[in-house]
DNA sequence: GCCCAAGTGGCACAACGTGCCAATAAGTCT
DNA sequence: AGACTTATTGGCACGTTGTGCCACTTGGGC
């Protein structure tokens, strides 16, 4: 039952993932895509362990060996866009101001490249407006705030403040979750005005200004 | 099952609380402080919510009447500091800077007033390091920010931006978290340099210079 | 072929959380 | 005070969750 820990972030992968691991990350997706379709139909109160299990083909004890807990069957769907985010910064231009490197790439994982990635985000408002997901759609951030800390702490010159990195790193994950969140609970498209690639860049410039409101 | 949903804040209290309310509420803490008593000894994991109950002098059942979610029983406990923060922050004077009414308050809740405030510190501090715990200190967090949020947005003029007042209550509650987990996974004493005031003290600072590491 | 490691399924089981109903306690009215 | 209504509690049954254990299969390397 202890939650979902995402593996510990190792620097860049060296040589290529085995086989097997890749048809296990595989599966997992498959997964995944199973619950959210019943999530996002019945609801997840509504649907057991044992109905995605089957669904997806596997049994109820193996659906318990990819994931610990029933909810984060869609954590991976949930937590694709925050690891592209964090990997695109920590693969952009090091002369680049942070802010701009972070607001940069937070726009471009916000925004759907493809039908499929549309399709993720249509189906990401679904789950978050299921309440019962609230824990794994947080955790997904716990891990984002951590990946990009990580990033970051990199960057940065040696005996930069732990505190203010780790703030940063929040405060960055903060402004992608209220805007996603915001996104999610209004009706506006994925794309234009209200979309969470719009709300995403106000909510990171306004960080960046220092917040104008605390002004007031 | 359907996990701890705060009630709705429902503006300053109109007359004082029923009696059984308030004897709900007495009960509701004694629970809260067993199962804190518990938890820390033994962990979360290895403690039954039977186990919590009987210790109560109260049936299971009746337990859940209390508490939907085993894990909830120390949210009151969590949920304590947030609160007087929000609070103290809705009752400051209105032509002080937001900004600086934010710091004072979070200062104010963060420092221990009594014995028992004290206590209560190093509670949250061993309760913190029980990963079993997190979801609960999310919404307890989650919690916080809607409060700050409703609070903030009558301090603002009509037609201010939603996305702003949003932000900036996520931004602030996101600088004490931040501030209580490091200090919760350093040993630091509950006063003094690295204590969760000096600390909340600083993110706030930070956040409202607009983060100069971002800059960099 | 053999061997070893990883993955899978089945089964039993403790714990979780809820619905339901009877018993009790608290508050109200005459 | 007694009768009546309402909230709170406890007990019980039940479906679901998540885990430990072991036997079985799969696949890759020798």
């Amino acid at each position: 039952m202890s939650q979902w820990h995402p593996p510990a972030y190792a620097g860049p992968v060296t040589g290529r993932p085995t086989l097997n691991q890749r048809r296990r990350d595989a599966t997992r997706l498959e997964i995944a895509h199973t619950a959210a379709a019943l999530f996002a139909e019945r609801g997840v109160e509504a649907t057991t362990a044992e109905e995605i299990a089957l669904a997806s083909g596997i049994s109820l004890r193996t659906f318990y060996r990819y994931f610990s807990v029933k909810e984060d069957a869609v954590a991976p769907l949930l937590a694709a866009g925050g690891r592209r985010w964090v990997d695109q910064f920590a693969a952009s231009a090091t002369d680049l101001p942070v802010r701009e490197a972070l607001r940069r790439s937070a726009v471009a994982s916000l925004t759907p490249a493809d039908d499929s990635a549309a399709e993720a985000m249509q189906w990401t408002r679904s789950l978050l407006r299921d309440p019962r997901l609230d824990g794994t759609w947080q955790r997904v951030h716990a891990d984002s705030e951590e990946r990009l800390r990580v990033v970051l702490a990199e960057r940065c010159p040696n005996g930069t403040d732990p505190l203010e990195i780790r703030l940063a790193a929040a405060a960055a994950t903060t402004a992608i979750r209220v805007a996603l969140e915001e996104w999610a609970g209004s009706d506006a498209p994925a794309t234009g005005p209200g979309s969470p690639q719009d709300l995403g860049a106000r909510c990171m410039d306004e960080l960046t200004a220092g917040l104008r409101l605390w002004a007031a």
